[in-house]
RNA sequence: GAGCCAUUAGCUCAGUCGGUAGAGCACCUGACUUUUAAUCAGGGUGUCGAUGGUUCGAGUCCAUCAUGGCUCACCA
């Protein structure tokens, strides 16, 4: 094997025929790699055209069409052959008949491979069996495919090469196809319905100084010319709410945010966050807008709000349930954390049912413990979960009825977290304590304390309207609306450790 | 990070008790002018993930490593 070949799919022997292959091209005068072509029709243009026609109505029209793709399958049959070829919506069956196209032609048509480009001009007609099919008149080697495609009955199964090679899975795995194209569809169903209720779409920098916003560890890098040590960001919200701050007054983004942290099937370390800020709203509406939206984006995708997951039925339908953190512990697990009034009894308890309670760990901290190992599992269908605890919810306002609370809510549906809302805090004092809270985590080693955000408290103390604030996680609410177990199944490329 | 499982031809997979590797598709040669996973005749193209070990002999047994999957841990 040489050098060139290594770590390539085929045998050598393949790629040798596919290589000599490329030489004869270039000896009938033709560039393997060829340059534009004017497609006229998509493979679903033609399929939607010729449906709405008879034979004979075909045959007299002569539809002439251009249309462009890949090779993925071919049967000869002497002086003539048919093919099918793969674009973006679909395949189509293409006919080469010697009389027709003339020998040089034919013989081109003979010698591409599966998984070359082609272009092609012709008609449309039907078969003797109804398929719609192009009789190609000229027949145009767009891109030379020097490796073979994997088999075409049972596609692409093993999961490694899956994902390291998206771009052969694309090819071979229609449904992979389509659960991007949905993807596609979610965010722009997203937009669309934020668009309509006027906000704003902005771009906020993803190289941070200061790691907050969220509770996790970032990714460091370092710029060269300032000489400044920089983080990934982990979260968009507080570069959002300086501009709430500076008065645009609706704002979302939808980006990529960073975590240095496990891999799982819920979990890669990037994924796509929107998170929303809207002034003079509060959590209650946000919940309402939150279950809107996602309605609505689940109709437009879906067409329905009841959807098949992992087997199940999800009911999207709104209104969804309210329940708070505390009821639902109390629930699953008969502790009444309303009832209970000190760190020492709230420790009881947790060893009562096992719950493991750290050194850095506050009354808050054990509600939350109570919650995501007795409850957050039993949550398929949509509920929005509120009211968590003051210390793991340093950027959102208390609850004027228990102040150990927040109005915050998390929404969990199919047992996942899909958001995470508050009435934001817009008091600097109290951040700025939030935050010296954080601070001291840390120092008792809790690395993924927020870090202190000097300049976001500023903005604060310039003042900052009543606001809502949401963040959805894009990618489960594609595993969600496409029915996929595993987050790698809705990004294009997850990580994966290098090879070799 | 831990446990379990997997890794054999380009792809999907067999491979029994340890005896020097097989099928289908793809590919190659030939036949065939409306096929549909086209068909017919012929051809096996391989560092059995890697490295050690046990053995007369290892795809198979053992150890270590690599990569991946699942579960757990982690991750609001």
């Amino acid at each position: 094997m040489s050098s060139q070949e290594q770590g390539s799919g085929a045998t050598t022997s393949e790629l040798a025929v596919r290589r000599a292959k490329l030489e004869q091209w270039r000896a009938r005068g033709i560039e393997p790699y060829g340059g534009r072509f004017d497609v006229t029709h998509r493979s679903s243009d033609i399929l939607r055209v010729a449906d709405a026609r008879t034979r004979e109505e075909l045959e007299e029209q002569r539809l002439s069409v251009k249309v462009a793709g890949r090779l993925v399958a071919r049967r000869g049959h002497g002086k003539a052959g048919f093919a099918h070829i793969l674009d973006q919506d679909g395949q189509i069956q293409l006919y080469a008949k010697s009389d027709a196209i003339g020998q040089d032609q034919y013989e081109a048509f003979e010698l591409l491979d599966i998984g070359d480009w082609i272009g092609v001009s012709g008609y449309v007609f039907k078969t003797n069996r109804g398929e719609v099919t192009v009789h190609i008149e000229q027949l145009t080697l767009l891109g030379k495919a020097l490796q073979p495609l994997p088999e075409k009955w049972h596609g692409l199964r093993d999961v490694e090469t899956r994902y390291r090679r998206r771009y052969v899975d694309l090819i071979v795995n229609p449904p992979v196809r389509e659960a991007f194209i949905l993807r596609s569809k979610v965010i722009q169903s997203m937009r669309r319905h934020l668009d309509a209720q006027g906000f704003l779409e902005v771009e906020t920098p993803t190289l941070h100084t200061v790691a907050a916003g969220a509770a996790a560890k970032p990714f460091r890098t370092h710029h060269n010319a300032l000489d400044m040590p920089l983080t990934l960001r982990i979260a968009l919200e507080l570069h959002l709410k300086r501009l709430i701050v500076g008065g645009m007054e609706r704002v979302y983004e939808i980006g990529r945010v960073y975590r240095n942290e496990g891999i799982s099937t819920r979990h890669n370390p990037e994924f796509t966050m929107m998170e929303l800020y809207a002034a003079y709203m509060d959590f209650q509406d946000i919940m309402k807008l939150t279950e809107h939206l996602i309605e609505q984006i689940a109709v437009d995708v879906r067409g329905g709000t009841d959807l098949a997951y992992d087997g199940q039925v999800v009911h999207l339908k709104t209104p969804w349930r309210r329940a708070h953190m505390v009821d639902l512990v109390r629930e699953q697990t008969g502790v009444d954390f309303f009832a209970l009034q000190t760190l020492a009894e709230a420790r009881d308890a947790a060893r009562t049912h096992g719950i493991e309670v750290l050194p850095s760990h506050g009354f808050g901290h054990i509600v939350n413990s109570f919650f995501e190992e007795k409850v957050e599992h039993t949550l398929f269908q949509p509920v929005f979960v509120y009211g968590h605890p003051v210390e793991i919810s340093p950027l959102a306002k208390r609850s004027v009825q228990d102040p150990r609370f927040t109005d915050r809510f998390e929404l969990f549906i199919v047992g996942r977290e899909h958001g995470n809302a508050f009435s934001e805090l817009s008091d600097p004092i109290d951040q700025r304590e939030r935050f010296e809270a954080q601070l001291q985590e840390r120092a008792l080693g809790n690395d993924e304390a927020h870090e202190m955000d000097e300049d976001f408290v500023l903005a604060l103390e310039y003042g900052m309207p009543p606001t809502g604030g949401l963040g959805i996680g894009v990618d489960r609410l594609v595993m969600l609306l496409a029915d996929q177990p595993s987050i790698r199944d809705v990004l294009l490329f997850p990580l994966m450790r290098t090879q070799e």
